[in-house]
DNA sequence: GATGAATGAGTGTTCATTCAT
DNA sequence: GATGAATGAACACTCATTCAT
């Protein structure tokens, strides 16, 4: 994320009011980072708690029905607390949404930057599998925000959208320079072009949320296996 | 659409009420029927355009923002009538979402087989191309049905998907034939798996609804060749 | 009103939504005026009525809890209709305090003037006596919506307050203009200032809002006769 | 005050719950009163002054925005606490109101009956002068209580105004034998009657909320001044 | 065939109030 | 004494739906 945009949230948007109300929020924009509190004691306050729940519980539901067909009150139920407690922690259901899209974007992100930096020198293709892998695994195993981000935020209202566009513009470029720097070493076709090849990779990645339910382990595995392969080799019979 | 399935929709739910009022679903079954008006002239009846003016309102709108969104008012101001007025030709906005999802899929897979069975005999992955350029053209060209039941449908509520199930389980089976046929013929690799690739492909010709923006006439067909290459060639250099 | 300002109304605050909805106000600037009609058959449509019997109901309440302590149920139930319906006429709570507010400065205003000119030419001391008079029966006895606005004015937060301003300057300027002409003429002592006049006159005049009940027909009249004689006479003993 | 009601507030009205918790209310009926403490260290407890302050914040918000447009939280806010914190000190919203109301009315009694006691021998005239300059400085100058009480008094729902109705007769019985001593004494025409006198004298003298913005030191006394002439002397020129 | 007017259930949101800490 | 977190009732407002005209 380092590059990409270190931080938002903190209060970016114009608050009109009840700014004294709600505790501040503890989203620090490392989305992995560990523990922020000094002695593990106290783990995570009941507020921060109650606001992840909330987070989760609202990914889950905007992921199977939508922004506008999911509740307050669906949420808080989820999240088993009134519909009104909502507002101690969030000042409308605007905000949650925000910052379910932004965790499930920076969460993406995070996974894939992290697989490929880990894995050191290795092949452009191992590195765009990794890519795959670490892509799907985000979007199907680890986290609810990325998913539901995937899968609602094209039929957002505008207004919804725009304060996401820079970080989608920088996980976007991650993207085409790991296919160019491939292309550049020949490890892809030279006439083929980034931006549409971007577009059908991440376009059959994303489509799975629509079919795809985790059985086992390592079912994702296989299906990155899979995807990488088709990718790289195409289908047709050499 | 001949054998996959002959005809729906009429009363195939309990309808509550009214079922008296209303005049017949003029949708039976054939697209390309002929008038099934007696007497020729009048050729479509008023009843009949409002009906149709009201469906391809609601289906620009699903697409945009989606079915829960999308109210009754948004529908009825763009088909210029007023919102009470939907009910002389509709029970209730599941029904019109019905009609949405069912013209939309029928649209596609009719261009597909359409298309394919024009071409007569030819090698299966031109077969292939073809259909991947008749779903595209479907889907970004000529139908915002179509484009509304690719993008609404994974979140819509058990209950409004289950009718649609057969069909879409056809549209798929005719993909899955094509790319069986191509493999059998040794046009696709042996060591490919049909369902998994059916997947692929249709996730990355569906997901175009999310970015492709129809700019010229031949911009659908560019991207089609393009798709098809990728799916057939891969990525990687020779 | 003539100079005053003739109309406002008539869609000069932006509509965010729903134009389509809600029919066009009726308020057509001059509130005393006849059937706007042209065959008196028909009489009011039920539409009218029915916005009239809410700004009446809200006009009631408004002046005898507040604004905010008004609830649009109560006003809803006291019209004999359901809260929601109340959307049909109006857009915001906030409107139909808008229009009570300007359905109440304009009758007094209207009122004043209407007795104001009848009388011809009388002195100006009687001129004063008969806008006295005609302040106090619009808010004593033939307007709910002047005796609103007056009493709950000042509580206002300023937004809802702003489009009101130039009305009520001009209906002050009018009171000014009726003591300057009296003063001129050698009917008021020279050594009084206009605007601390004014407001020590319509100031005894407003709060009677807070004492009085009529209760018999003459009860205004009196004390309006009362009123004036305080005025120009004073308590002292001469 | 002594007369008119020596003291109340204190436990007589239904306490529900918590008459144990809470400290004593400190308005022991004597506002000058001495330290009641015994050991005249400590000054004013902590939890006095955090009373005092939660009051004077109540008085300047319902005030300005009427009693039912002030929320706890703003409240609150203005006093430095949260909102919970003010159930240490009131059992409820209407009993801050209350407490409100009654030190604003005893404030301007005391104001007034202070004055015209320190006055001594005077004539009437001077004593009902110095009793309008005394509630001018109290309404517009030394009390949000005082100016609170007069301006939201009127809209209040009638269980909430009933404790104060003792008081407030008491204060305008105060202003009766004013008058009425000044008519007995000949310094008042004997014709005028003196309830609607009071009225109209009070009226002219409570509406200045509505428009005096104090400006300088003297503006009040200024105020006072020429209000006194005009009700003494009225308008008309000898 | 279509509309104007209304309804009732539900939505996001607010707010006085509670209470363990 | 004060706070953080929560609650539940109510609020303004929306929307699919109804139905007389």
């Amino acid at each position: 994320m380092t590059a990409a945009r270190s931080s938002r949230r903190a209060g970016d948007r114009p608050r009109t009011r009840s700014a004294e109300r709600r505790p501040k929020s503890p989203s620090n924009g490392r989305a992995g980072s560990p523990r922020p509190d000094k002695h593990a004691a106290a783990a995570t306050p009941k507020s921060e708690r109650s606001r992840d729940l909330i987070l989760q519980s609202a990914a889950q539901l905007f992921r199977r029905q939508g922004f506008s067909a999911t509740t307050l009150r669906q949420i808080a139920a989820r999240a088993k607390i009134k519909a009104g407690s909502i507002y101690y922690h969030f000042d409308s259901k605007d905000e949650i949404l925000d910052e379910v899209l932004d965790r499930g974007l920076r969460h993406v992100f995070e996974t894939v930057k992290t697989a490929i930096e880990r894995a050191g020198k290795v092949s452009h293709r191992r590195r765009v599998g990794l890519a795959i892998e670490a892509h799907l695994v985000a979007l199907l195993e680890t986290s609810d925000f990325t998913s539901a981000n995937i899968r609602i935020y094209g039929q957002l209202p505008e207004h919804l959208k725009t304060p996401h566009r820079p970080l989608r513009r920088a996980y976007a470029e991650y993207w085409d320079r790991l296919f160019l720097n491939a292309r550049r070493a020949g490890e892809i076709r030279a006439d083929i072009e980034i931006v549409p090849l971007r577009m059908f990779v991440l376009g059959a990645l994303n489509w799975t949320i629509e079919w795809f339910r985790l059985e086992n382990r390592d079912a994702v595995l296989e299906l990155a296996r899979r995807t990488e392969m088709l990718i790289f080799e195409g289908v047709r019979k050499p």
